[in-house]
DNA sequence: TACACGTGGTG
DNA sequence: TCACCAAGTGT
């Protein structure tokens, strides 16, 4: 038997040893295929499964899911990250309803036209769902293929890329690819690990090129990240009364859709009372020049690193009058607040800090 | 093509 | 401690 028809038999019968009992396991439904991979992108299956379960419970449809608001998909999503995810979740849900009367097209060439599916997740549902036999490439299948075949391209590079994709689909047995699909990454998950992988109890050890050379730790190759960005933040809590003032992040930037309170940035840690001389909207709501802020709050992202501080302020003149709010702002009622989804970090400072 | 996009776990 | 990682996508 040659090394590639060794492989794909050792993978599936790997597979069908040790795979997982997990809830999307036990269905071909390309929604509950479909969600679950959305969830699962670039995250853990420990992170994610709590959020499954409770999308699943609360849009237990594609038609629950389209009719839903925005804000109720991120409120949902809260804490799970990468936002756009959700929004396109949302978009996506509203496309299969909307072009497809509900029914999930059964393609990969036709899933991938749909927002936030890629060439992984049109593949994963593709073979999945509807067993087109198209090879899925994750960072499991990266990690496992470099290690066995010894490829040492960077993974990120157009020839790596190309060169992974084309040994997949050489791999790929095509009687059972939705099989073979989940086996090789549930391998890459549980055997073949980042750290420590377990070659001594490996049935593929022997045809193995980074068992063979000891290459473990540096297959698959990765080019080294750019260092990150380094951003502060300082967020007031303003109270009209009884009700908080927040706003909606726009633009191209972290937490897009995601409500803060008002924020100010700065490239460098300064001075509340600095702050508030020079921000025209803050000095007109004339705030104790003595307000002392939070301690400050570490939060580490994929490529930032913010350092986040609250200060509550509570408005002595009413808006209206002698001034207006930024167009952005709008003040909600302490239940409507907690509503409003959040960064995770803005989330527990509210949930600590607002009292009725 | 390279980079931005979150959060939590791990060694 | 901290760099790296985790079922990628969009621009």
């Amino acid at each position: 038997m040659n090394k590639k028809s060794f492989f794909t038999q050792q993978v599936l019968i790997w597979y069908s040893d040790h795979q997982r009992n997990l809830p999307w396991r036990s269905t071909r439904d390309p929604y509950t295929i479909w969600l679950s991979e959305i969830i699962l992108q670039q995250t853990r299956v420990a992170q994610g499964l709590p959020y499954f379960m409770r999308f699943i419970k609360k849009f237990p449809s594609v038609y629950d899911l389209a009719k839903a608001s925005e804000k109720k998909v991120l409120k949902e999503w809260e804490g799970l990250g990468y936002y756009t995810r959700a929004r396109n979740l949302h978009r996506c849900a509203k496309r299969v309803v909307s072009k497809y009367n509900g029914r999930f097209p059964d393609t990969y060439n036709e899933l991938i036209t749909l927002p936030g599916i890629g060439s992984y997740t049109a593949a994963a549902i593709a073979s999945i769902s509807f067993n087109e036999c198209v090879p899925v490439v994750d960072g499991n299948v990266n990690r496992v293929l470099c290690r066995v075949f010894g490829i040492h391209d960077e993974i990120q590079s157009s020839t790596g890329k190309k060169r992974i994709y084309a040994l997949a689909e050489k791999l790929i047995d095509c009687r059972q690819p939705a099989a073979f699909n989940q086996a090789i990454m549930e391998f890459g998950a549980l055997h073949c690990t980042p750290k420590a992988p377990r070659c001594s109890d490996c049935t593929l050890a022997k045809i193995c090129v980074a068992n063979k050379e000891q290459l473990q730790e540096w297959l698959p190759v990765k080019k080294k990240k750019a260092p990150v960005r380094k951003r502060f933040f300082t967020y007031f809590m303003i109270k009209d009364g009884r009700r908080w003032a927040m706003q909606q992040r726009k633009g191209n930037d972290i937490w897009k859709g995601l409500y803060e309170p008002y924020l100010i940035e700065t490239k460098q840690q300064k001075t509340v009372s600095e702050l508030i001389k020079k921000d025209t909207f803050l000095k007109v709501l004339n705030p104790d020049p003595n307000v002392k802020p939070s301690p400050v709050y570490h939060h580490l992202l994929s490529h930032q690193k913010l350092t986040i501080r609250f200060v509550e302020l509570a408005i002595k003149r009413k808006p209206g009058k002698d001034f207006k709010m930024p167009g952005i702002i709008k003040f909600y009622s302490k239940s409507a607040l907690e509503s409003l989804p959040k960064a995770i970090i803005v989330h527990r400072f509210i949930k600590e800090h607002v009292a009725t």
